[in-house]
DNA sequence: TTGCGTGCAAAGGTTTTGCATGGCA
DNA sequence: TGCCATGCAAAACCTTTGCACGCAA
């Protein structure tokens, strides 16, 4: 996996920098275009597109929707063991999305699949409720 | 919960009666529309779209987006009330959805809670991931 | 030189919104 | 009668695609 075909190209080395450079935090397609646009060297949309969706592919990025349904996600990959990803839990009120790594919800994965034959695709599944701050704000 | 209120219609009426038709099946808009332009009395785009928004936010239906990310699916919740007190897997690829009573998602909860903050509405949550008959099929 | 990668613009599809009309209470 | 619900069309939105040019190998 990862081995990536093709040419080198100057966007390819600066949009996976870019994912690179802020594990764990997620970027739309319009902000990393937005990032760009605002540098010497922007990257067109349709080359943002592609560049994700191949990234995706090999791996090394991964990409999920929002229940909201209004822009996909995509955030760098730092491990290459895709469960041992991090889990997200979204607050219902403030909108804010946390970033937990946690191994008591990393063995509920195993636990799904032994004891009720589900393969649960953590990266997929986000967890709504409220947020320390919105309980006691 | 579900006290709806406003004005009852037949859009209304005939909407949710087709959602509950057919249960643990979903839906896209897209579908709904085209099959009640077929018959003698077809309900607008729009009107759909609200009426999806709506009854997802009484919790009588509930809206999914899968694997794809292409649109978003739709619903009917049978028993809602019954429903906080167990969790929900949804099969990214036949879209099939299982009720699951367990105890040690149930620990999950206190877990988020004191650990993390974060007061987990498992109510409102979906696992997705692959059910087993996908996985052996 | 070869052919993939890029950028622009246009198309594609889904969902939302404005506004006048229709219909429930 | 007072308002909410509906429907149409247009807009908004995210994403994909066609095509000519640029650039890596």
């Amino acid at each position: 996996m990862a081995s990536r075909t093709g040419y080198r190209t100057r966007q390819q080395e600066e949009l996976l920098r870019y994912l690179k450079a802020a594990p764990g935090r997620h970027h739309t397609a319009a902000e990393i275009h937005a990032h760009f646009a605002a540098t010497e060297q922007p990257i067109g949309t349709a080359t943002i597109y592609r560049r994700l969706e191949r990234l995706t592919e090999e791996g090394i990025i991964r990409k999920y929707v929002l229940e909201t349904g209004e822009c996909a996600c995509y955030e760098y990959i730092e491990q290459a063991d895709q469960c041992t990803a991090h889990f997200h839990c979204k607050c219902e009120r403030c909108g804010r999305l946390i970033h937990l790594d946690c191994d008591e919800l990393r063995e509920i994965r195993t636990h799904l699949l032994e004891h009720h034959g589900f393969a649960w695709n953590a990266g997929k599944t986000v967890f709504y409720g409220l947020c320390d701050r919105c309980r006691n704000g």
